[in-house]
DNA sequence: CGATTCGTAACTAACTAAGTTACATGAGAC
DNA sequence: GTCTCATGTAACTTAGTTAGTTACGAATCG
């Protein structure tokens, strides 16, 4: 898994996982489709499964599976479960006392705060449903092309 | 000079070139403070002075001053000066060929587009002038609060 | 009980970005 | 003209972050 794609690589085993709704899909098949290891997939998604947006079995049959309907969990939810921000410029005081930092922060702290508000909103309103549909928009197409061909 | 702290450190910089502006500072005096190395500030910078945002001369009296005023540079053409995105998440492929890759990656792409429209419209408002004025304020604020006690 | 699968700690490897050194280039002082 | 100061830039070093890996305990089911 590439750095900073823990967000793609995120949606791509979630999307799976919408795909196979009927059973339980072990971090090892997760891995194979993000080219990674079981491990980090764990690693990753657990803090998902904190948030509820999947749910995860040990054992014979065992596996994660969503934890509820596709239409019922937002990009915005699982970014946040991620735990990482999307803005992540720093604005840590590196000169307590100095006024000039002083300012500096506090314009970037407002803007990053409107920021994360106007991002979240607009991720709140796109659905794991809806990376579903586009996905099997695509299969259909390529089935159709395929025909046609 | 912390990671991910190019902006602040640059708008820190910028704020104190706005401050004398009858004059040029040396990398050595920017890097005093910001806490890092000259070179590290020529190399920070650098994009800045192809963008007209600053201009630098050598020798004798040389260093760095604003290309223009204050209130003609916005956040969002520092910003993209520096060349690095504000939503740094990767959309690269890593398996080519995957619809469902494919679909997650066409709707990313979709967000960050909109996402770094928006962003860069917010920061198109705000001026380094803005960030003078702020800075100002504070500073007659501690005047004053320290002639009162 | 034995196979399977997650949970997690601990370690390693790879990558990124800041920091540093070194030196060439250009500009003004004298 | 040359001395000094300052930028421009390449090359290398160091520090920090994150993915990858190994190992093993805990839980679940046949």
């Amino acid at each position: 898994m590439r750095r900073n794609s823990r967000l793609s690589s995120t949606l791509h085993i979630l999307v799976h996982m919408a795909d196979a709704p009927d059973r339980a899909l072990t971090s090892e098949e997760l891995a194979g489709f993000i080219h990674t290891n079981p491990v980090v997939v764990r690693r990753t998604i657990a803090g998902l499964r904190e948030a509820g947006i999947v749910t995860s079995s040990r054992g014979h049959g065992g596996g994660w599976q969503l934890g509820r309907a596709p239409d019922r969990i937002s990009l915005a939810e699982i970014s946040a479960a991620l735990g990482e921000t999307l803005l992540p410029f720093s604005t840590e005081p590196e000169s307590p006392g100095c006024l000039v930092e002083q300012a500096v922060i506090a314009v970037l702290d407002d803007f990053r705060l409107e920021a994360e508000r106007l991002l979240a909103e607009r991720l709140s309103h796109i659905t794991l449903a809806d990376l579903t549909a586009d996905f099997r928009r695509r299969y259909d197409l390529i089935g159709v092309s395929s025909h046609a061909v």
